[in-house]
DNA sequence: CGGCGTTTTGAGAGAGCTCAACATCGGTGG
DNA sequence: CCACCGATGTTGAGCTCTCTCAAAACGCCG
């Protein structure tokens, strides 16, 4: 997933996680379709996605399968386990995947007794909060037009007015909820009125746009 | 949290704040449609919802009002500002209301010096996370018919089959992303066709939904 | 060169939005 | 007690927009 699942940025696990946690970390390789945890289950940690993608998922009364989250790499998930007994969802490998586990208990230790760690921890969870509720203020935008604007605005650098794209189109459309077709016919629109430019996988936008 | 609740209990404010900081909060009463915060003000602390219902949203280009949350007695809000110096919402009353206002810096040092408060209030984050995960996989679902369904399967109560709804179906129809019109003639569908039965604010699901 | 995935454009249909009218319910004041 | 009023709930009709299906040009890599 080229824009990481919370949209703009991922802060890197390296960053806030102490050294002698990730150094208890093991790796699992998975095949595609290959079960992580079950719901139900007992929490073993906290992972990371180091390859491929990872979907969390609940079954409903019906048997239907429904999709919560798909994680992609540099991506942590099961945060909220490591505060409970049980597993709420399942975690499937979506394509071959590898993830990483940090041991439940070492994290938990770590919190205990170093303060800041478990303030860096708090400050990355409300930091995906923020994200998150960006990202449903996008999705609430039904126009494709708006939610393109919405997500370059977003997604501009410093100047404000440049956005490098970091993977296909066909990506940024799933990303932000559109056909890619409908996506296409969106640049290309917004291009011929003057609202951007396009160049390669930069595009820049006008004042007016 | 009365709508894209994932049905976990509240951990209490009690069970995990400190003394020290729960004696110096504030309460403030609030009329229906008063605002509590506004987005870029300075954060003022960690709220809690006494009485009442807060909706956390934004406006967007167009002048409509997104809603992001809505957080109801027990519950805590704006979190995230603890770490930001401006808050990325509005915070409004629903209802008249009363909130209660743990000052930033107590809170922040509550958290450095009692590790198992920090680890609470992750905890907490990570509860959010989860449940906004939840509702943008939900917002990824075009049809109206299947949102409804993935609202209600979510949020069956422990039965599995029954749905106590806990606003206005207006209310509802903005918390999952669609207009009134359409949640009225989606649930009237589904009611026709024998999937649900509604009695006041009481919804029961067939097996077959 | 040949194959595969991305990018692009076209045409049609379906679904939800918008605007509109009306019913219903609860509260308020004469 | 009833008339009024605002907000919620409900249904109708038309329209716009995106999705879907389809086809073709483009670019990359073996």
């Amino acid at each position: 997933m080229p824009w990481g699942s919370d949209g703009v940025s991922l802060m890197p696990v390296e960053n806030w996680l102490p050294a002698v946690v990730r150094a208890a970390a093991t790796d699992h390789k998975l095949k595609a379709g290959e079960a992580i945890f079950r719901l139900g289950g007992k929490p073993a940690g906290l992972y990371e996605v180091i390859m491929g993608r990872i979907r969390l998922a609940r079954v409903d009364r019906s048997g239907r399968e429904i999709v919560l989250h798909i994680a992609g790499p540099g991506e942590t998930f099961a945060e909220a386990s490591l505060f409970s007994p049980q597993y709420h969802c399942d975690a499937i490998a979506s394509t071959n995947a590898t993830v990483r586990v940090y041991p439940k208990r070492e994290v938990l230790a770590a919190f205990d007794k170093n303060p800041k760690a478990a303030q860096a921890f708090s400050a990355t969870l409300a930091r995906q909060v923020m994200n998150l509720r960006t990202r449903i203020e996008q999705r609430n935008i039904r126009s494709a037009r708006e939610r393109v604007r919405h997500f370059l605005a977003l997604n501009a650098g410093s100047d404000g007015r440049t956005v490098q794209l970091q993977g296909t189109l066909k990506d940024l459309a799933a990303e932000i909820g559109l056909t890619h077709e409908a996506l296409y016919r969106t640049l290309a629109a917004l291009e011929r009125s003057g609202g951007i430019k396009r160049k390669g996988g930069k595009i820049t936008l006008s004042k007016r746009l």
